[in-house]
DNA sequence: GATTTTCAATACCGTACCGTATGGACACCG
DNA sequence: CGGTGTCCATACGGTACGGTATTGAAAATC
């Protein structure tokens, strides 16, 4: 078994973000299910070797995934809600819209993945709080610089995330005679 | 190997129905990865001998478990919203705080897990799609009969249900200053 | 009482999965 | 060129898991 030709050919190397990165797109498609060592290696054509060499085990990646995500969520929200004077509303509408479009690719799965997940992980639920607690404090800025009291603002950034995440999670496609018109309409009843 | 003294105790049989309700309280503890028969057999104090005798296979059990939750979902809708007249607005409030009550025992979890479950599961998808159904055609009706166009019924019964469902994924409780007057707000909003 | 049915325990097989140990190959540096 | 570091492949061991075959025992039936 002396097959040193082929062992030459080395493909640029994996380094630790690669193996996050095709972590997290597992997690989209799979779930948490999906963070296993050896099905993550050959979808990254390696061998878990590769991984052994970059991870102590699977929960050093676990964690290195939910890391990663908070630092891409809070960096989202961010961005999401940095608004110019004026443009607060159209910024909470946008958030809406952006997660209620059609199955966003890779990023609702993966935040339905680790919230799932959260729901049976200590570390992920810690995540998680961290995330929410971000978010809801950020859009409940945005309503409170359209004149609301804290306390209504709060209440609706709340009503916010809660109807995005729970929207994802409903079949509704088939049944509803009119989506598009529905979602306007939620749309306003909580933005405005 | 003779142990027939111990053979002789035998317990009360357990039939189908007895393994269906195990693993609908695995779904709920664990998800969907709970539904394991040699961990269910554990957990019912047999072993899988019973399992294989009362089902094909795994996919019988799953199925089984799906088509049990669909009708105990569909049986819960008709009486929550089963309201007298002149009750419908009650109703609707109840309907919400049945939700949103702090993390319901086994209900909440085990909805969140089929939902989980049904965006990588075709067979788990349908049932969702039927009882999604089931529940914003009732809900719209309540609406409708407090005086709301068929439209704005529909839409705010997607929205109820979006947010019980978005809110029980959310991880609020340790930063919402006061979460019992936001939820009240929120009741309101959908509600009326 | 003998026979049949119902229900369950267990042995066995093959595959999946995580973690450890070992060896190989390439790049870099002195 | 030899030594070192980086990165990865593979073999191995142990456990978990689904499914099949076989056997045993209690309950039901004739």
């Amino acid at each position: 078994m002396d097959t040193g030709t082929e062992r030459k050919i080395r493909p640029s190397s994996l380094d630790r973000a690669a193996w996050i990165k095709g972590a997290l797109a597992a997690l989209a498609d799979e779930g948490h299910a999906g963070l296993r060592v050896e099905t993550l290696a050959k979808r990254l054509h390696v061998t878990k070797g590769s991984f052994y060499w970059h991870f102590r085990d699977r929960r050093d990646l676990v964690d290195a995934v939910l890391d990663e995500w908070k630092r891409g969520r809070i960096a989202d929200i961010h961005k999401q809600t940095a608004a110019a004077p004026g443009k607060e509303l159209e910024a909470l509408r946008h958030t809406i819209e952006v997660y209620s479009a059609s199955r966003n690719r890779k990023g609702l799965p993966i935040e339905l993945a680790v919230r799932e997940w959260a729901s049976r992980d200590a570390r992920a639920a810690a995540v998680v709080e961290e995330v929410d607690a971000e978010r809801v404090a950020c859009a409940a800025r945005l309503f409170e610089s359209l004149g609301l009291e804290p306390a209504e603002a709060a209440a609706r950034s709340v009503l916010l995330y809660a109807y995005v995440f729970g929207f994802s999670l409903m079949r509704c496609n088939r049944f509803m005679p009119d989506s598009r018109a529905a979602k306007a309409w939620i749309t306003e009843r909580i933005a405005n």
